[in-house]
DNA sequence: TGCCGCTGTGTCGCAGGAAGATATATGATT
DNA sequence: AATCATATATCTTCCTGCGACACAGCGGCA
């Protein structure tokens, strides 16, 4: 079998929420995406290509972002992705979800 | 295909802290523990039948909470689960990862 | 020109968890 | 006996994060 990391499945379930986010601030291209969330997460997150490529089609796919062929400051060949007005709603709603989420550990874990 | 539920995927990850915490208060069986959750969280978390007796099996294999059968107060046979010594540090680790991803999401969804 | 090395994107297969459907056992009820 | 309700268990499917890898394009440098 293939070596196992022991580190935690942290993203679970959140990654959708975080970039959405990212791109809210500004369009931003892929590696980008990982390397903001990392930065501002303090290490905390960190996007894997497995699973920042797949994560960027599927909200590509679902029409939340849109993404377009351009070059960096580099002028190297990079896909930029820009949050869609149907992503600004997916992104409240799962701002939303998220909050309930993290009442309803917090009433578990503090509700004695 | 199978009908998919439009119903997020809230438990995702969380599960096993819910399980521990609950388990910490005092000993419950299966459905006890899966009832308390849900009362606690005020529905927002339905443990399923599907997903919380793999759950116990889990943490039962992991030798975090240990299983007992035994009679409720009808007088029917339930597996009763209490938390192990390894559980109660496994749940602190837990609660400081959680609170870990608490707080790096909301850096990303807080920062400007 | 040819060879690296770096960066950015993409893909493949696996592992593990959540959930619906279903099965089984057992006690209570009629 | 038949039915119903409760509790446990399992089976299968789907989803998703990830490691490993491939590959393209560009710059540097001998």
């Amino acid at each position: 079998m293939r070596p196992r990391s022991d580190k935690a499945d942290l993203l679970r379930g959140t990654l959708d929420l975080l970039v959405l986010r990212t791109l809210e601030l500004r369009p931003l291209h892929g590696v980008a995406i990982a390397e903001r969330i990392r930065q501002v997460t303090e290490g905390t997150f960190v996007v894997q290509p497995g699973s920042l490529f797949p994560a960027l089609h599927r909200l590509e796919h679902e029409a939340w972002i849109a993404g377009k062929w351009t070059t960096n400051a580099e002028k190297r060949r990079v896909k930029s992705y820009v949050l869609t007005a149907a992503g600004r709603r997916q992104l409240a709603a799962q701002r939303r979800e998220w909050d309930r989420i993290v009442t309803a550990v917090a009433q578990v874990l503090e509700t004695g």
